[in-house]
DNA sequence: AGTAGTGTGTAGTATATGGTACACGCATGA
DNA sequence: TCATGCGTGTACCATATACTACACACTACT
C-alpha cells in the first residue's frame, strides 16, 4: 500500500516538467503545509493528510478529489453526511452495487441523472 | 445534536423493562466497555464511541448498525471501503441521489435487487 | 447488619492524527 | 562568492479519540 504517496510525486514531478512552480516548497505553500511535511507525505514517511490538505491537492493539481481521497484510505464528508442522512436507504444501495460490474452502475448513474425512470 | 447518548438510554431502558439484564453495568460487560463509560456515553458526557463498540450495542440491543452509527455521525467501514473501490463511480450516484425521494431510491434498490434491468 | 447490584463522579491513560519549526547540504545563476 | 531555491532530516507538539480504573452513594434483599 504505498500508493498515495508515490503517485502524488509522480503527478506533481509531471507537472513541475511543465511549469517550475510545482516543486515541493512552492506546492507545499500554495497547499497551506509546510515543505518538510509534504516531502515526508510523497515518500510515505508520514500518512497521508487530512480531507482538507487532499482537497487543496486535488485542486492544485487537478485531480479528482474523490479519487484522491480513495487512495488516501478515506471517504469525503459530504458522501458520508448524505449516506448518515438516510442510513439505511444508502447502506442498502451501496452493498447491493458492491459487486455489480462497473458498466450496470454506471448505466444507473446516467439513468438518475437522465431523469429515465 | 444530543441524538445519539439519549436515543441509546432510550432504547436500553425499554430493552430493560422486559430484562433486567439491560442495566447499564451488565450492558457494558457485553459489549466490552466499563459502566461508567457506557453511563457518560448515554448521558452525552462523551462523544459517541468507536465503530466497533456501536456494532456492539446495535447487535445487544437489535438495532440497525448502520442507523445507530448514523447517529453517532459515523458511516460503516465496509461502506467506506466500497465507495473507495470505485470512487468515481459511487461519489456520482451518491450526490445524484442526494436529493432524490426516499421512494425514488428505494425504487432503484428494489430494482437493483431484483434484477430488473 | 451485611451483601449484591445499581448508576455515576473523578482522574488518568495510550494511541492516533495532523501537522510545525528549523536546520542542513546541494545546485544554480549573477 | 553569495544569494536563492531546492529537497529533506530531526525534533517537537497540540488536539482528538477511545477508553480504563476506582471509589462513592444509594437501593433492595436476606
Amino acid at each position: 500500500m504505498k500508493g498515495f504517496g508515490d503517485y502524488l510525486r509522480k503527478v506533481r514531478e509531471q507537472r513541475r516538467a511543465e511549469d517550475a512552480t510545482f516543486s515541493v516548497r512552492q506546492l507545499a505553500a500554495r497547499v497551506g503545509v509546510e515543505p518538510s511535511y509534504l516531502s515526508k507525505v510523497e515518500r510515505g514517511q508520514q500518512p497521508p493528510p487530512s480531507e482538507k490538505t487532499i482537497a487543496a491537492l486535488a485542486r492544485e493539481l487537478d485531480l479528482d478529489p474523490d479519487v484522491l481521497l480513495a487512495m488516501a484510505g478515506k471517504v469525503s464528508g459530504d458522501l458520508q453526511a448524505i449516506i448518515r442522512n438516510r442510513p439505511k436507504l444508502f447502506a442498502d444501495l451501496i452493498r447491493q452495487l458492491k459487486d455489480m460490474p462497473d458498466h450496470a452502475v454506471l448505466r444507473l448513474v446516467r439513468e438518475v441523472r437522465d431523469g429515465e425512470w
